[in-house]
DNA sequence: ATCTTTTTCCAAAGCGCTTTGGATTTATCG
DNA sequence: CGATAAATCCAAAGCGCTTTGGAAAAAGAT
């Protein structure tokens, strides 16, 4: 059933009808009724191909996934962001488009599916330092928005982020004021920028107090549960091992705790522990009370805002001017942080 | 760039560049070359609206997934599963359309993108005991697959499935043949078709032993972290607690190491733990040596093989024949199960 | 050199929708 | 009641591509 039929069996032009079904005011209350009901009866539905070539827009957003390198974050972080972007799209009647590409093609998947009209506009997914991206899709002339900030990058873009640096920070800080004084950062792939903005927290932190760092506590890794234990055991060789750790998520947290437990380490007692929580829902920081003491931002929110975000800029105006958006981390305290014990942590299981 | 402009300035007909495009015998070496050339300098990509309209294809494949429903397996799998379908999907010049719903939307937004055109098929996640997605897409006559099976159902599908029922009692074998008497079960949501299988495995090992399972060892849920950790807690409580347990995934099972280490029990000394391992890229069980002895199968790789299989589908005639494929999970040996030490676990830290 | 085949190209008709610019009808008003 | 304004409707022209059915040109056969 295409319009055509469906104005024939109505007696009515195609015209008529499709302003009809798309709430166009010159047509009568009755009319539109009668369209609406056969339309409904016969379930006609617009052709969404004819559509989106009638209209030149494709009702979709691009998520441009390259096979490797960002490789981490796709897959962690990815599911949950989605699924919230997910949410603002169906309910603006956009759908996501994500195609995974060799790393060498991404930026000709840029371009072609912008020239080709394939999408409205990107989502951005883990920007790292002075990223190309931004200055392509600026070129481009297409909407987008990024999830994370680009550091270094001159070209204006509109962004989400959550404050990483003052969410390291305060981490680093809760912990230098229960009197720890090596503390050690498992961070996440410092190519990244979020890992950067966090590495420069936990550094701001130590610096505001005087604090020197030990560069053997500094860690960064991609987040994984086996990352997360393995440096734990390494740290805990050194002559003078940490007694507190700040780690980049739950995931890496499990495996210190794996290592702690190996090593007949006491969480939130013989070793503090402090991690980022993006409040993933298949992997809750605990059930009721918080596992860990963590800074907390749910990544499935920041989807569903960053895609709320972009549909207003692809119905906006061309030169609508960028917006960005910088959350706070919460601080939730939960049985993994407490004071640093006097003299050596104990070691004997 | 479009193709009238393009042919007016080749001096050619929109037919003959078009074809030339497209790889038509009926063209020219030469002109083919100068067509692709041109095409190339001026950067022209056909306008995907235009030739989806045209030729009736959307060269695209549709993941509807419920908001709510299914919710967990959408998360902790999802990523990793379209992760592999993607790739199969580019290298075949298709993409992935994701449509997130409410629960009650998704009958009718699957015959929306079907009979709207903007998918060519779908891909089915999470199939439950007696789908009903399944007779829904038949009636639609769109081509699909399912990953996994719908026990019970009537209908003619395709599908690729790891034998869950297999993994499972093998996995149960072993603790049995290890001595183990009591071994619980940590199922996955056995409204999901995958767990009632598992379910199935852990049931038939016991009885081809004459054994009966007492059914405070059996659980069922989500597979998330807490749930392995509260699970083992009660479990342990019991007048008689269980030797050993079979998880439905890693995650848990890091629940359930979690637990033993409260109690002060070791694990594959204490309790034996067996898992099943989807060889999450994010998650890995262990690194080198498996932390778990763990049923194996990657969901990333049964993604590609789903893709793959779709897409031949898609391709192929309307009365192909269903295509079916059950994988064996393998079986690898890691630290977390030994013997049944005779009497009771030491319970003492 | 003439007739067939084969090669190479193209005009025009869609694909199914939206939208422009009027035409027609109905309501409003002096 | 005729004139103006408002409300309804529609024919036709796209959107940018593919494909059909031939025509024109080149090659092969006799």
């Amino acid at each position: 059933m295409n319009l055509k039929q469906l104005s024939d069996l109505l007696g009515l032009s195609q015209t008529t009808v499709s302003r009809a079904l798309n709430g166009y005011s010159d047509v009568k209350a009755s009319t539109r009724a009668r369209v609406i009901a056969a339309a409904k009866e016969h379930n006609y539905l617009p052709n969404s191909r004819a559509k989106a070539l009638a209209t030149g827009r494709a009702m979709s957003i691009g998520h441009v996934i390259p096979r490797t390198a960002r490789h981490e974050l796709v897959n962690a972080i990815f599911a949950d962001f989605i699924a919230g972007a997910g949410e603002a799209y169906s309910e603006r009647g956009y759908d996501l488009r994500m195609v995974t590409v060799e790393d060498a093609d991404e930026f000709a998947t840029y371009e072609r599916l912008a020239s080709n009209g394939a999408v409205d506009g990107f989502m951005l997914h883990g920007p790292s330092r002075n990223d190309q991206r931004i200055q392509l899709l600026n070129d481009l002339n297409v909407p987008f928005i990024v999830h994370g900030r680009s550091s270094d990058c001159e070209q204006p873009y509109s962004w989400l982020d959550v404050n990483n640096r003052s969410a390291f920070k305060r981490a680093t800080d809760l912990l230098l004021d229960l009197g720890h004084t090596r503390v050690a950062l498992l961070n996440g792939d410092e190519n990244m920028d979020f890992a950067i903005r966090r590495r420069e927290g936990f550094t701001l932190a130590h610096e505001q107090r005087g604090l020197e760092i030990d560069p053997s506590l500094m860690h960064s890794n991609e987040m994984s549960e086996p990352y997360g234990f393995e440096t734990t055991r390494q740290l805990m060789t050194l002559d003078a091992p940490p007694t507190a750790i700040v780690a980049s998520a739950l995931i890496p947290a499990l495996g210190i705790q794996r290592a702690a437990h190996e090593l007949g380490l006491k969480i939130g007692r013989d070793l503090s522990v402090i991690c980022f929580d993006d409040a993933l829902s298949y992997f809750p920081n605990g059930s009721g009370a918080p596992l860990f003491t963590a800074t907390r931002s749910s990544v499935r929110d920041a989807g569903r805002r960053c895609g709320t975000l972009l549909i207003d800029r692809i119905e906006a105006a061309d030169d609508a001017p960028v917006v960005t958006e910088l959350w706070e981390a919460e601080l939730v305290v939960g049985g993994s942080t407490g004071p640093n014990l006097a003299g050596m942590p104990r070691r004997e299981a």
